[in-house]
DNA sequence: ACCTGAACACCGTTCAAGT
DNA sequence: ACCTGAACACCGTTCAAGT
């Protein structure tokens, strides 16, 4: 594991004439200075490498091949490298272009690209916990909220909808990227078990549950998603009182 | 701060005759000796209290007036104390009596239970993301499952529903404890204004954005329960197929 | 403007030792 | 069976000092 800690001396002091085999940067080739972006970058990378509580100021100042105190200079805080790699993610989510399609597909399309961001870095989930005003987070917000706009969706079903889309995507990728991944069979098999060993106090979760019907994700996520989706469409057409009732809580 | 903090010797070592002016425990009247349960109710009332990143092995044993490493007696890790506090808290969702509502009248009152209690202890959002396999979790997932095969729910509506709803909770819970409370206020103005002045990149945002319409997040919340339990109703009468074709994503 | 090293005040956890 | 103290290998962050 310490193999690759040079020595003191060995690499920073430099023999004489050494400076001339250096490539002028301190790791390797072409290693770009160190920035801002380049930390978020290699906190991204870690993150993804190693999970959240892996990540230290000292591990990722190794990476980046330089002290712990010398990120300081370049940010405020840890938890600011996690607000500013929580918001890179976002970057991946595609927003679709604007009029292209009806309302309900630019909408799906968002909503899947950014579940898959989601699985695609598991430990964002556990960073969802943070207000996200980035702006790769608030570019993709306001794509919902103007697709919606457009839809003719009015209050109070315009915040509804916005909030239950989004609540939607948060909950289940922090819920699949929490589940025993197949990769722990055996915390998998131990919840089976468990659960069937006390199949009397839980009748049908040990017979329709989760961990034992293993259903698809996917296909349930279409399904939930769908459903707010028709919620959303029938309160456009009727704006009265599409929704009967139920509406104060 | 640490005034209350007895010099050594001060209460240990116990002056000649000191044992009967003790009432016997270690703490003022009446504590009880420590064990596991102790530890966790005393690990919520400090998470209550301070937040999630203040809960620290040695600040709880100090609350329990033991050292920091007594606690590896009850308790494996920190982890399985978060573990512990997470299911604790769910043992306050009150679970409806079986035969007496409707399915939807007992499934909305547990949702809302459920979700009154995550806005209760805003902490439990962040904790969300490890797996909820204990008795008190799996009680009320017992519950929901029940109700729904009751109801007459089937697959794939029938997973669909369940994630969907708890999904839709988790995500709503997570979002409004995140969200900067009414107590930060500077935060809300300076996230409201910064909004405001790139009006040009988020113009919907900036107009109806959630950090400028201060919706109401209790009626939002109900709406969406609404969509998705119309969803799952029409999916019970015409078990064929009452979602159209968007089911396979 | 950027980087370094030493130092501070903490962490979670282990373990031999006590009662 | 339960509790204690010392100790280990870490943390995040500050700050005076270097270039």
């Amino acid at each position: 594991m310490d193999t690759g800690k040079a020595g003191p001396g060995t690499r920073r002091s430099g023999a004489a004439g050494e400076v001339w085999l250096r490539p002028s940067a301190r790791r390797g080739r072409g290693a770009p200075p160190l920035s801002r972006d380049r930390i978020v970058e290699e906190a991204v990378a870690l993150l993804d490498a190693e999970g959240a509580d892996r990540l230290t100021m000292r591990r990722l100042a190794e990476r980046l091949d330089t002290g712990s105190t010398t990120l300081y200079w370049h940010v405020k805080t840890k938890d600011d490298v996690l607000d500013l790699a929580l918001d890179a993610i976002f970057a991946e989510v595609g927003i679709p272009p604007k009029g292209g399609q009806g309302w309900r597909a630019g909408i799906t399309v968002l909503i899947n690209g950014w579940r898959a961001v989601l699985l695609r870095h598991p430990w964002s989930a556990a960073l969802l916990s943070r207000p996200m005003l980035g702006p790769n987070v608030l570019a993709r917000s306001e794509f919902l909220y103007a697709t919606l706009l457009e839809a003719g969706v009015v209050e109070p079903h315009l915040t509804a909808a916005a909030y239950g889309l989004s609540n939607y995507v948060i909950g289940s990728g922090l819920m699949q990227a929490t589940w025993p991944t197949s990769a722990e069979q055996d915390v998998r098999r131990a919840a089976r078990e468990h659960l069937r060993a006390n199949r009397e106090r839980y009748p049908a979760l040990a017979t329709y549950g989760p961990l034992v019907a293993e259903g698809d994700w996917d296909a349930g996520f279409a399904l939930g998603l769908t459903w707010l989706l028709d919620g959303i469409q029938a309160g456009i057409a009727g704006a009265g009182d599409a929704a009967g009732g139920a509406v104060r809580a």
